[in-house]
DNA sequence: GTAGGGTTAG
């Protein structure tokens, strides 16, 4: 047979080969693929030609070489076919190297898409991590009810599921969960998982809950679901339990649960079960993968070793952009801003390109340090990356002008921003204009965060805050009036400590700790150390309009320092102290703790809100900016 | 012919 090369030659990957009369019966295409291999295409009969386009696909590298296979299967002489485009659909919508809106496209096309394209089409748009849009596939989801022409399958109510849980969107989800049982599909285990990470990802837990203890088997990915579920919400003993519980039922955690599991760690800053989770991989042969060598180096960095998360990620044999970016993270919470920049360099001479997450940490570490050049710098150098700044990179900003005092400008940055400022970016301006003492700005920003959100707790909080500490009782207490009217619950202050891998957690005026007794005797000598010292108590971090004496009182019991008298009870030295708080450290828990590592002899590590501060012999790492 | 669970500003 005689062919005709058209000398067609894509990206050296691809040759295309035609003969003369390609589209008669009995004639062939032949594909080469970019490892020399060769595929042919012979047109036949059109159901052989179909799973000939199935296997071609099943090898397609890229984008390029698909269009090239879909042209062919158009200019075919056979008829149009779901099957073998909802494959060239598939691909396009699901492989890493697709393209969402040619699948898009294609799929518009379909005049009556099967089941298979509509879950290809919902599935691909969940996969789309950076769209504008998250609620599209629930939308295409919508339009297959609606159209009628093709029933939703197991598959199609997992995938369904899956965009409401990256959506948040309840509302739907809860409508799809009753199609569950019209569509008689609840007894599907992807079903059960999908609806159970639904509501674990919309924060209803104790439906999530529910959902699970109502699985008749459950297997580790339902289990590795609702450990997450848990932990993301910080229920960090919960999550440790069903960990405990899992290993009883005989269910063998895998990469991914340890992954769950140790993330939880890494949020309460349970370092001795992180450290025991450690071994238990090792034991039990865990695959580590690189999100698991991650998750690790995650752990130890916000359990306060950084050291170890340096040797795990040392000892990573390949490391992508999120391994990169979680150890420049950790290296800036601890202080090492230096460290962390160097990585960043490290991290680009090795060829792997930092995305939005690395720029949140290289971001904040420079806000945290007050590096307000640097922070420009990257600031400008993650827009010629092409990496379009989200709120989080925004948040960093502001808060990097905020503690450089640079107040006018950071207002006109949050004013100038694309997309609107959230709640969290209102509040770091405020938060930078109460520490500047710039109050000509703060009623306006306060009027805006209301509007915002006019049933936000910590809103409240920080408001009445700011009123009492510039002594307008009379403001503070209406802030506080509002408050009870909308019946809004105020976030405690919460710091826990771990014990014996048991995680303690204590708040102010909370009398339920078992060994309370013991504690207040050593709250007791703390505050007579302290006293001894010459320290005087700062009372403005107490913002209640009470005498001075009541002030000191409330000040003596912060969560962090019966957290830390627990310790200083529970422990002996060279044991360092390992508090974590959700909240910042006031100034005179700060200035309190640096003096109790001293007069006990006590290395005392204290994470708070956004970084660490380890106390040693009467000083702190961060060096008094925080 | 297709699945489900894994980190990110204050």
């Amino acid at each position: 047979m005689l062919f005709k090369s058209i000398g067609f030659k894509y990206r050296r990957r691809c040759f295309l080969v035609v003969s003369p009369s390609s589209f008669a019966i009995g004639t062939f295409t032949r594909f080469t693929y970019s490892d020399s291999s060769n595929a042919y295409l012979f047109y036949t009969q059109q159901c052989q030609f179909e799973e000939q386009i199935a296997s071609l696909i099943q090898k397609c590298p890229d984008m390029r070489t698909l269009r090239l296979i879909h042209a062919r299967f158009l200019r075919s002489p056979f008829n149009f076919s779901c099957y073998a485009l909802s494959k060239v659909l598939g691909f396009s919508a699901l492989s890493p190297s697709g393209n969402i809106d040619y699948a898009r496209r294609l799929f518009d096309q379909i005049p009556n898409p099967n089941v298979f394209a509509w879950n290809s089409i919902i599935r691909g748009y969940s996969q789309v991590r950076d769209t504008s849009n998250p609620r599209e596939p629930i939308s295409i989801y919508k339009k297959m009810l609606r159209l009628g022409f093709a029933y939703p399958n197991s598959y199609t109510l997992s995938f369904a599921l899956k965009a409401c849980a990256i959506a948040a969107a309840l509302i739907e989800g809860k409508q799809i969960h009753g199609q569950v049982y019209k569509y008689g599909l609840d007894s599907s285990l992807f079903v059960q998982s999908g609806l159970l990470n639904f509501y674990a990802k919309c924060e209803e837990i104790e439906i999530s809950k529910s959902v699970f203890d109502e699985m008749p088997r459950k297997n580790h990915v339902a289990w590795s679901a609702m450990i997450t579920g848990y932990s993301r919400i910080g229920m960090v003993n919960e999550a440790l339990d069903l960990f405990r519980e899992m290993q009883q039922a005989g269910i063998v955690p895998d990469e991914i649960t340890m992954v769950s599991i140790i993330s939880a760690c890494a949020r309460t800053g349970a370092l001795d079960l992180g450290t025991w989770l450690h071994k238990f991989i090792d034991r039990n042969n865990i695959k580590v993968d690189l999100k698991l060598s991650t998750a690790l180096v995650d752990m130890y960095a916000k359990c306060g070793s950084i050291n170890k998360a340096k040797k795990v990620f040392d000892e990573m044999s390949k490391r992508d952009t999120m391994a990169w970016s979680s150890m420049i993270a950790g290296l800036a919470i601890h202080g090492l801003v230096e460290e962390a920049l160097d990585l960043y360099s490290r991290m680009n001479e090795t060829n792997v390109i930092p995305n939005h997450v690395t720029f949140v940490g290289v971001l904040s570490a420079c806000a945290l340090h007050g590096l307000v050049s640097e922070g420009r710098r990257f600031w400008s150098s993650m827009h010629v990356l092409g990496i379009v700044p989200v709120m989080e990179h925004y948040g960093c900003m502001v808060d990097l002008l905020c503690r450089a005092g640079l107040i006018e400008e950071a207002h006109g940055f949050v004013e100038a921003m694309p997309i609107s400022p959230n709640l969290v970016v209102w509040r770091t301006l405020l938060v930078g204009c109460i520490n500047a003492k710039r109050f000509d700005k703060t009623d306006a920003v306060a009027a805006i965060l209301l509007e915002l959100d006019p049933v936000n707790a910590e809103n409240y909080v920080l408001l009445s805050n700011m009123y009492a500490s510039r002594c307008q009782w009379e403001k503070a207490s209406q802030i506080r009036k509002q408050m009870k009217n909308y019946k809004l619950k105020v976030v405690p202050g919460l710091s826990s400590i771990e014990i014996d891998g048991m995680v303690h957690e204590f708040s102010v005026g909370d009398e339920s700790h078992p060994e309370m007794r013991e504690i207040r005797g050593v709250l007791k000598e703390i505050a007579e150390r302290v006293r001894l010292s010459g320290h005087k108590p700062m009372t403005l971090s107490v913002l209640h309009d009470v005498g001075d004496e009541e002030k000191e009182i409330a000040l003596c019991e912060h969560s962090e320092r019966l957290a830390i008298a627990f310790g200083l009870l529970k422990t002996k030295a060279p044991v360092v102290i390992r508090v974590v708080k959700n909240l910042r450290v006031c100034g005179d828990c700060h200035q309190v703790t640096k003096i109790i590592s001293q007069t006990f002899e006590r290395e005392i590590v204290v994470r708070d809100r956004v970084r660490f501060h380890r106390f040693i012999d009467g000083s702190c790492s961060c060096r008094n900016f925080w």
